[in-house]
DNA sequence: ACTTGATTGAAACACATGTTTGAATCGTGT
DNA sequence: ACACGATTCAAACATGTGTTTCAATCAAGT
């Protein structure tokens, strides 16, 4: 499409030196609108440059593109440390914590910052930053994340199984990200706002995961079993 | 980018009414570049047909895309129907067959088919194709699941807590289909191939979730709660 | 003040792309 | 054979976009 593309408006970056205006705005635009659609022009009119400083500061579009990712997950990965824990802090309680973490990342506050979604696109359809990264940012949560159900489940579960619980969590939490605008078309709006908050939605994956992994009881209870075990 | 896009050689559609090869040329190359970076070019010469044949047919490149959305489920739908069951069958058998079907749908055969990567466009970011989608293709399938889980759980939850059950569901399939490359990265390659395939992978999320619903007995049973009720 | 190198600015360039045009061609009914 | 509407075609058009150019400007360093 190359119509009404000026009805956007991209909001100005203040001030700062000129390359650090265009890697943000650069973010932005990269962000809202992806690769393709984003146009340098737009970046330039809203980091307040002329059009030859990307070319000037950083080669091309793809090269500004690359950096612009680094630039974002940099500033994402400083804003947003991984949680710590005190030892002797219980296992259920990190996995809680961690998914809360996780889901507050990138669901919260409204509209998500864009940094996320840059990365988002990234990891959605992976360029060449990808690899870089899945090793800074998102390898060392889904390692902790993997280490929390180790100590979890006590030996009792392979490293490969632990990855692959892991990946369960990860993909409840990540579906509302991806696919949010699905799931607000398949469930009434009432419940999404009492049952699909990141707060809501962080009880129920910790609680069905622990219930999967036998740490906490069941979310539904089958009668058979009620009867064999219990009073 | 303006550059290189010569290289692509989109595979050209055979026979039919020109219309219709427009229509699954169009499909095709909307699937794998996406709206913006798809060209009417490309596309009008994998139908074999001349560029004037789509403001012919269709009008503009967007109504094509609409156009060539629809189409693509609708043969989708024709292609996949909704799984069915006897009378009788057990409910955690029909589960996993859904979980199977879904995952085959969405990672089978090697490469999914375009049609579903077009359809995956559209969830992960809507234009105005997608309430179509949802209604005619998605939330069947969802309903269908919903409704296998109340089997499950024979009225022990109530049907919002069984959608956001069914949402923990579709999120890990979700997962390996929309950030698949990510996943890769995350785990080694032998272990992708044993415990990642659409079959295990089937096995895992029935398992997790007929575990966490207290239907089946839990992944990693805890020492405590072994001890206290088992002999 | 002068020089020099870095930076900025307005304009131009090259070309890809959605769209339109108007003539040529085809198919069909008379 | 003719006519007429539907369809196809090559070419052109208008515009958006990444990139380049080159002169103007700025900021030290001497």
């Amino acid at each position: 499409m190359v119509v009404a593309r000026h009805s956007r408006q991209p909001q100005p970056v203040p001030a700062e030196d000129p390359r650090d205006r265009i890697l943000t705005a650069a973010g932005r635009e990269f962000a809202e609108h992806g690769y393709d659609a984003a146009t340098v022009r737009d970046i330039c009119l809203a980091a307040n440059v002329n059009v030859a400083a990307v070319n000037y500061y950083f080669g091309d579009k793809r090269r500004l593109y690359v950096e612009s990712v680094k630039h974002a997950h940099q500033e994402r990965v400083r804003q947003v440390p991984l949680p710590e824990w005190e030892p002797g802090t219980p296992a259920p309680r990190k996995l809680h914590d961690f998914v809360a973490n996780m889901l507050e990342r990138m669901l919260g506050f409204g509209q998500p910052p864009w940094q996320v979604r840059l990365m988002m696109r990234e990891v959605l359809q992976p360029t060449e930053a990808c690899r870089e990264l899945v090793e800074d940012y998102i390898r060392p949560h889904f390692d902790l994340l993997v280490s929390i159900l180790g100590e979890l489940t006590d030996k009792r579960l392979s490293e490969p199984e632990l990855r692959r619980v892991g990946m369960s969590i990860v993909g409840q939490c990540f579906l509302y990200r991806a696919a949010g605008e699905v799931v607000g078309m398949l469930v009434p709006q009432p419940e999404i706002e009492s049952l699909h908050s990141p707060a809501a939605l962080a009880d129920h994956v910790t609680r069905f995961t622990l219930a999967a992994l036998g740490v906490a009881s069941p979310l539904a209870p089958a009668v058979a079993v009620r009867k064999d075990f219990s009073a």
